[in-house]
DNA sequence: GTATTCTATACTGTATACAGTACGAAATAC
DNA sequence: GTATTTCGTACTGTATACAGTATAGAATAC
């Protein structure tokens, strides 16, 4: 079955809006965006207003489509969000899960092992971050919880690309820590190292968040940070 | 500032969905749609694309939208978010929130007590329920989180409507209870009742169902209950 | 009578045209 | 020089036309 003209409008400019290739703040060129993407103006439309309905980019009546901004209190308000699905997956998973289901991901935690040969870039790191986080959910059987936990997590994917820098340490042992837990049915333990896994302070956000500007706008055109919204809390 | 067409349409749709005057199953005429809506077929389908995105209604490529079925599983997955949701809320409410703001969740629920003289239709108390949940979950203070809890009220309305028949004894009592714990800053037993109150058997689920289906075609022209999905669990 | 193919219809998917409005730039007043 | 109004442009919002395809019904074969 073909995927339909909108699905593909949708999925590319979902991922223009993940990695801001639209700048943040700025009204979206139907026209000029139908072109560039080889389509018409009317499935364009319909494609935008999915992901507005789903939080990847703006709607204002009248004035069309606008690239959302970066907010610290979206962020901070989708983290936690991540904290509560994450934990509430996390103990019917812990309750329920199959211990081969487990193994599987404790293979994959091995597989992705940062050794000395091991020379992951970022991209590849936040994608094992994000899949991890995701197939241990997804145990839980719930796809409403699962498809949520996916659109929030692309949706603060230019933030951990950032966050990530400085965690990257951590972020492993942490990951087999959590997951240890879990396979030893310790579910107040799981959870009490998930929340402090996923757990950020405003300030951090805060931070990251003029650092992802930063890099927006390394190459040339700074014109002016008004896209970024509450950089003080 | 107008609200905008498509808005319009929006929450139309949106209430068709809700109480299912739209068939479950039932593939959605566009132009016998838009008609009756009064509008053109654009700024439907663009609508129609919202709701979609939102869970609301279901999309097939090629054969158009279709009025989402009546699922065991979605509804038992839609209520497990809600507790995953409600019960994070809950803790940061119990931690942050203040007196006064509680206060007046009480003084609702107090105003909206079903004494002898009360006589509260079904849709007041389904609404008044929503309302209870809503307003406490917002003191937490998370946008996304309140809309998406939000969301998934709408989504559930239909099953609550049925559900309610036989709790609306407990939910009140249930209610108040809930709300002492958390003025009394006691987030354990808080959390525990709010379990509690939510939680649902899938089999309580199942019953629900049938006899939502069996309302939906009452009056008249009975075909065939092949909208409803996984009777059995 | 049942199954299968063909055909007509009706609906979706998309392009496009047009109307109305928001926005910016130029011109004027002060 | 600054503020304000006017005007032109360009973009959004919506209707509509057309093309392609799914679907149902009729006709035919078995």
């Amino acid at each position: 079955m073909g995927k339909g003209r909108v699905e593909t409008l949708y999925f590319a400019l979902r991922q223009m809006s993940v990695n801001f290739s639209l700048r943040p703040g700025e009204r979206l060129n139907e026209v000029a965006l139908a072109r560039q993407l080889g389509a018409s103006r009317t499935p364009l439309r319909e494609a935008l207003n999915r992901l507005a309905a789903e939080g990847f980019i703006d709607f204002e009546p009248g004035r069309g489509f606008i690239c959302r901004k970066l907010s610290v209190r979206e962020v901070d308000d989708l983290y936690q969000m991540r904290i509560a699905l994450e934990i509430y997956a996390l103990r019917l998973v812990v309750a329920n899960a199959a211990d081969d289901a487990l193994g599987e991901i404790a293979g994959f935690l091995d597989r992705t092992r940062e050794g000395e040969s091991g020379g992951w870039t970022l991209e590849d790191v936040v994608a094992f971050d994000e899949y991890f986080h995701e197939t241990l959910a997804a145990l839980a059987g719930n796809k409403e919880l699962s498809s949520t936990l996916k659109n929030i997590n692309a949706r603060i994917r230019f933030f951990r690309w950032v966050d990530m820098e400085e965690r990257r340490p951590r972020t492993q042992h942490e990951h087999r820590e959590i997951l240890e837990a879990v396979i030893a049915r310790d579910g107040e333990l799981a959870v009490e190292l998930m929340e402090r896994h996923i757990d950020r302070r405003s300030s951090q956000i805060a931070d990251a968040l003029k650092e992802c500007y930063a890099k927006l706008f390394l190459d040339g055109d700074f014109t002016e940070p008004s896209f970024i919204e509450e950089v003080s809390i």
